[in-house]
DNA sequence: ACGATAATGTAATATACTATAACTTGGCGA
DNA sequence: TCGCCAAGTTATAGTATATTACATTATCGT
């Protein structure tokens, strides 16, 4: 692979290490999850000595952290390009069937961000609460329905908590058994009519009473 | 508390180790999660050496699969008995509204459940993965439809994929924001009874076209 | 009763990871 | 060019997992 990227004489001083760690740290998450990413590992492969990486970050929670901000920029790059890519179904269904895919092969970088603690510690006003809100905005933007704002967001959430179930229930086993026959892809299909479904009677009933 | 269950006298041998090394796990878990436990910590809480668990666990991945494995047991149990209370709302309503508390108040046990890499790991047939479907089967069960087979059965996962997802959003405080006025346990509700909406229209269309 | 044996514990130890402390290197500005 | 500082280094402490070899108790057949 010749991931590590050093001048070719060895110099004392490695570079961009930070960022570096970052990127080696997304290729370990992505194949054995959060819990893969070792700083003695990542030094190793880098190069450099096992304290180094502590230059750089506090301790391993940090390294984390930032790990899962960029996982989430490089999400919200993907789910920006499904919305804005034209094609037959809704951008919202485009979406919706975009982020079930990245979440079921890229499974680890995707329990990193939706199931690891690393999340539920970020603060608010935090890159990585950030970032990850700024998620969810896409998911609402794509939302192709009057803007009515919280009853829009209010469905949006459902769509985001539904798939979010699909991808873990499915990397879990959960949803073999005898729904083995049910596409993963199908069910969020469902979901997302379902619920656009449930905006329009919501409509329809707000509409009436105004 | 006294959690530990020993004889008065020290004696050489614990009387059920097994046992209580669960039991001190599922604490651990409730209040710091799966990484929180420890086979050295535990060991020192119940008055034993550190290998001593290794008789039991071939390794901490055997011990935390005992655990969970309890842990859906003790939440089998719960859910049992919100389907089996009477009450004003579904037996379907009352299993989300039950889920969702459990998920919400014990969410350490719920992440060992829902969220961590022992269950992806655990085989098809074994204790665990036979208990996390019995799970389903309750929710299933809940379900006062007629038993339209695999069409109930579509619809519970799409019950259980919003479940799971709104625990797992809230507690990452992703439910925040804008959305913060929309209470979880409407949400939940909202999604119970948009669900119950699909499988009505769905089976007036299979009805139709029988 | 008693002695073999399995079950279950202990002590000692190897290995791996996190993290800190004290020191070294090399680029850059005054 | 000289000294400062960011970013490395080596050395080391602390903690956890896990294995090995040994010790103790419980159990069961005779």
């Amino acid at each position: 692979m010749g991931q590590i990227v050093r001048k070719p004489f060895k110099t004392y001083h490695h570079g961009d290490l930070r960022d570096a760690l970052i990127q080696a740290a997304l290729q370990e998450v992505e194949l054995g999850g959060p819990e893969a990413i070792s700083i003695k590992a990542l030094a190793k492969k880098l190069g450099v000595s096992q304290p180094a990486p502590y230059r750089h970050f506090a301790d391993r929670d940090a390294l984390l952290e930032a790990v899962t901000a960029e996982a989430f920029r490089q999400f919200n790059v993907i789910m920006r390009e499904a919305i804005d890519r034209p094609g037959m179904q809704s951008k919202l269904s485009r979406f919706a069937q975009a982020a079930l895919a990245f979440g079921l092969e890229r499974h680890g970088i995707y329990r990193l961000m939706f199931a690891s603690r690393t999340m539920a510690c970020a603060p608010k006003g935090s890159e990585l609460h950030t970032a990850a809100m700024e998620t969810l905005a896409l998911l609402i933007e794509s939302f192709e329905a009057p803007a009515v704002g919280l009853l829009r967001e209010r469905q949006a959430l459902k769509i985001w908590a539904g798939l979010h179930g699909i991808v873990m229930l499915a990397e879990q086993g959960l949803l073999t058994g005898e729904a083995a026959h049910i596409s993963r892809e199908e069910l969020m299909d469902e979901i997302v009519e379902q619920t656009k479904l449930a905006l329009t009677i919501a409509l329809k009933a707000t509409g009436e009473k105004a």
